[in-house]
RNA sequence: GGCGGAGUGGCGGAAUGGCAGACGCGGCGGACUCAAAAUCCGCUGCCCGCAAGGGCGUGUCGGUUCGAGUCCGACCUUCGCUACCA
């Protein structure tokens, strides 16, 4: 019977917060867990149904843990600072803190309406001042250490707009909104010096519990191994390095190619060919990192000058051209075109020599059609020809390095991470610099500021909080709108005049180390106390989307690794085990193919066309379109979906990411309304594995709540006090060493399949027994708490329901008996030739012998043996008997 | 182009190398009902067969094995990430 989900659920949340039941507890001689998950930014549009698959995920761990005596801790926050708030700000004049305290305010209401038992007393927000303080506190760390810097760095400014525009927001050269034109302009941004730390960054991933993230970030640290050697510039005094993890192909090195953003680029070029280097350069200039790598055709320009290849004295010519990096490596590089796809490609374009010198054969071939990049055996490569790629590496570097030539080096993809931001909505940077002024730059007096000289705020102004503004608008200056906020920029002390940085940070600063706030959240003194990190560093269990891989999980090892080497934190790494939360489709749509001219093409026949979004029809190649269908407009037929009015046409079922333009999204408060918060966090549970991508399905909702239903049934059902007879009894045990062992491993659709089983056998008892309802109800409680929490606590001792007492959150999880988890009978397949032929009903330990005897009972495996002789047995006791004969 | 997942009924999915398809959805049949909904019970991979039973089945091809969804090799499809990093 349907029972009363807003009204239970209502309850028992009121009766959480009222008993605090949550609250995290360090207790001497327990285990602990600190389950976390990835805090939301508090976007206008409310929870997505994607949240709560992570959340239940830990939430059940947490509950579980907490009933198996661990204390647990178990946090919510708000990564708060962003853009859209922002945004808002300036299209309506509302401050953005206001617009953030409403959106955290439906995501509180939210999340408490799915029951998760978060310890809401340690609920943090980024934006607090409270917070900031401690993000600030870690900058200036940061700063201390020399992790923190200004430099110059090419950003997309748009004067029409007066603004910093990110790579996605330029489109052709011109800002999206408006169409004006952006140029790629050096300007001052802090940076943290990440690179630093990439080493370790590397090392470290070893020893973590972490899925293929771990891959991720390894490619994005991008470490790689090679020589840098220098080139002699014909007719000047310097020379000019490059990086290689190819020195071993030097022999072949025909020309040279500098990025256009290098400091040589324009001095090297000859007179003759400077004019046409400046047009290259300041072309690559106004590029985009998008537009430069949407073009593939390989671009360059000869600078005239000519550097000599080291180890044959040749001549060769130094191009400037965009494929060449000036951020990476020494900005230059030696071009091999027979071992180099890109400088082949190039060297083809522009008719340079391609000169094989790595052969896989060790014989010459020619001309090549592409480049060899494989590993070889060295031709043409003077004393080292003959050797193998990997000797040759060694031994040229040596050589190289002995010559005074070059010398070996790693190199990193991973750049320093540009810190700051031109925006309101961040936390201001807590550095000032001196100001050079007659009178007062408040009121508009000139001044001049000297950013080479950059103080830190005293730890006691901390935090440095935002000043409100009247226009949030960027205002035309790139140092960010702050810089019109005259009377908190500006401020005199000692008689000298100073200006705050107007710059903030990016919005990953606060969720690089929130983590660690939970151990201590109202700790005005110190960033937290070191005996409550002891309590629960590090964290056990961290889930999140796989969007966060690389960068904000990258950001938060290096805060980390830094504060670990000042002596903050005591571990080298913050999270032990992570996991990513697969993403949550819409509900999938029945999609059929039809021609121009209305006819209908199955869609086994459909393929794409030149476009994603273009279909064709095999072979034919007539172009076809998606058209969706309506569910009564389809039939199950032999082997697939058919359209109805053919019996013939195939169907696709198709599920789509969710998005207001398909209309398929899902709305929790909906279905929290109308299933309850117990349906929704088994529903999605229930979907398949944590990780997998899996499409949202209504029927399959209800089927949970079908689930729920019949719990609630068979637990309000008059309940037998005697013990359970012995299936039942095996089938308890089973299930509660299933369940245990299920969510440990966050396998929750099976435990949940597992449990749905025990509720079918105890429906189908004339009078359930009182302890498989206890159970029953126990195992459920991580999973669907509110419904655990009713059934547990209602009905009369005399006769219906558990009647205990609250919180069944307190209760203990049951130990199963092991003796009682192993049949004493099993039925094995019997195979004749590998093919299942029968079965046969025998003890778990039964010999050889006997099973031998208990296959041939059966009538059917005789048939299959008659006249034939069994030449081999494979008997697996409990698994299978395989009868070979012949 | 590179890296990483994933391909199992009509759908979501389950299976320490050992009876493929647990559990749920959907479908079909039945009970209850004046009727419907809800609920309960049964059946449900495809093909042949009245049945007993048989044949075929985990993307394709090959291999290892008494035995392969699972292990190995090649390929196809698909999703995600990444993309001139020398």
């Amino acid at each position: 019977m349907a029972y009363d989900h807003l009204e239970i659920e209502g309850r028992w949340q009121r009766y959480w917060e009222d008993h605090q039941t949550f609250r995290a507890l360090r207790r001497a001689g327990r285990p602990k867990l600190y389950a976390l998950d990835m805090f939301p930014y508090p976007s206008g549009h409310g929870l997505h149904v994607g949240h709560p698959e992570g959340y239940t995920a830990t939430d059940i761990v947490a509950r579980y843990r907490r009933m198996c005596g661990w204390d647990v801790l178990h946090p919510m926050g708000w990564d708060a600072f962003g853009l859209p708030a922002e945004q808002h700000a300036i299209q309506t004049g509302t401050h953005p803190a206001s617009t953030t305290a409403s959106n955290v305010a439906t995501f509180r209401r939210q999340l408490r309406m799915l029951g998760f038992s978060y310890d809401w007393s340690r609920e943090i927000d980024t934006t607090d001042p409270g917070y900031m303080k401690w993000t600030q506190w870690i900058f200036l760390k940061l700063f201390a250490k020399g992790l923190a810097f200004q430099a110059e760095v090419p950003v997309n400014w748009c004067p029409a707009l007066g603004t910093v525009l990110a790579n996605e927001e330029v489109i052709d050269g011109k800002s999206e909104r408006g169409g004006h034109p952006v140029v790629r302009q050096p300007l001052r941004q802090w940076q943290l010096r990440i690179t630093a730390y990439a080493d370790r960054l590397a090392a470290d991933l070893d020893g973590l519990d972490w899925p293929e993230t771990k891959a991720k970030q390894r490619e994005w640290i991008g470490r790689s191994e090679g020589a840098e050697v220098d080139f002699r510039l014909e007719g000047r005094s310097e020379s000019l390095r490059v990086y290689t993890t190819r020195p071993d192909t030097l022999f072949g090195a025909t020309y040279m190619v500098i990025a256009p953003d290098h400091p040589l680029t324009v001095t090297i070029a000859t007179p003759e060919q400077r004019p046409a280097v400046e047009a290259y350069v300041a072309a690559a200039r106004s590029k985009s990192d998008l537009e430069r790598t949407a073009c593939r055709e390989k671009t360059g320009v000869f600078t005239g000058a000519r550097a000599v290849n080291p180890v044959n004295g040749e001549p060769i010519p130094v191009f400037t051209a965009d494929y060449v990096l000036g951020s990476y490596g020494t900005g230059a590089i030696m071009a091999v075109p027979a071992h180099d796809e890109r400088d082949f490609e190039f060297a083809t374009r522009f008719g340079l020599p391609i000169v094989e010198v790595v052969s896989p054969d060790g014989a010459l071939h020619g001309p090549l059609a592409n480049a060899f990049t494989e590993p070889g055996i060295a031709v043409q490569s003077g004393q080292f020809t003959g050797q193998t790629t990997a000797e040759m590496k060694g031994d040229i570097t040596a050589w190289l390095a002995a010559k005074g030539l070059g010398e070996a080096k790693v190199n990193y993809k991973l750049r320093d991470w540009v810190f700051s931001r031109q925006r309101y909505w961040g936390e201001p940077i807590p550095i000032y610099f001196p100001v050079r002024t007659a009178g007062d730059p408040r009121g508009g007096d000139p001044y001049e500021i000297d950013y080479s000289r950059p103080i830190a705020v005293d730890q006691s102004e901390l935090p440095l909080r935002l000043p409100d503004l009247e226009d949030y608008k960027p205002g035309g200056d790139p140092a960010g709108p702050l810089a019109k906020a005259l009377e908190w920029r500006f401020f005199q002390k000692d008689g000298a005049w100073y200006a705050r940085e107007t710059n903030t940070m990016p919005q990953w600063a606060g969720s690089c180390w929130y983590y660690l706030r939970y151990l201590d959240p109202r700790n005005d003194t110190a960033i937290f106390d070191p005996a409550a990190y002891d309590e629960w560093m590090p964290v056990d269990l961290y889930v999140g989307g796989a969007e966060h891989a690389v960068l904000h999980l990258l950001y938060a090892r290096f805060w980390h690794k830094v504060l670990f080497d000042i002596g903050v934190v005591k571990h080298p790494e913050p999270f032990q085990k992570l996991v990513h939360q697969g993403m949550i489709l819409g509900d999938p749509q029945l999609i059929a193919y039809q021609k121009a001219d209305g006819s209908w093409v199955s869609s086994d026949r459909v393929t794409t066309g030149a476009g994603d979004e273009d279909y064709v029809e095999a072979g034919t190649g007539v172009p076809v379109t998606a058209v969706r269908v309506g569910d009564d407009a389809v039939e199950k037929k032999a082997g697939g979906l058919r359209l109805k009015v053919d019996g013939e046409t195939r169907v696709q079922s198709v599920a789509f990411k969710m998005s207001k333009a398909r209309g398929n999204v899902v709305n929790p408060d909906d279905v929290v309304r109308e299933y309850g918060a117990d349906s929704l966090r088994v529903y999605e549970m229930f979907m398949g594995p944590l990780e997998q991508v899996k499409p949202w399905q209504t029927a399959g909702l209800k089927g949970v709540r079908r689930f729920l239903d019949r719990v609630h049934t068979v637990a309000r059902r008059p309940l037998s006090d005697t013990p359970p007879d012995p299936t039942t009894q095996k089938l308890l045990h089973k299930t509660l060493k299933k369940v245990s062992e299920d969510i440990e491993h966050l396998r929750f659709n099976t435990a949940i399949a597992a449990m749905m089983e025990l509720v079918n056998h105890l429906a189908s008892l004339e009078a359930p027994p009182r302890q498989g309802i206890e159970w029953l109800v126990l195992m459920l409680a991580p999973f669907a708490p509110h419904l655990a929490e009713e059934l547990w606590s209602s009905g009369d001792a005399a006769g219906g329901g558990l009647a205990r007492p609250p919180s069944i959150a307190d209760v203990a999880w049951p130990a199963y008996d092991p003796s009682l988890v192993v049949d004493e009978v099993v039925e094995i397949g019997v195979q004749v030739n590998g093919k299942v032929r029968g079965r046969a009903l025998l003890a778990r330990d039964a010999s050889e012998a006997e099973a031998r005897e208990g296959a041939l009972a059966d009538e059917n495996v005789r048939r299959f043996l008659e006249g034939k002789s069994i030449r081999k047995l494979v008997y697996v006791p409990g698994r299978i008997l395989n009868l070979i004969v012949g």
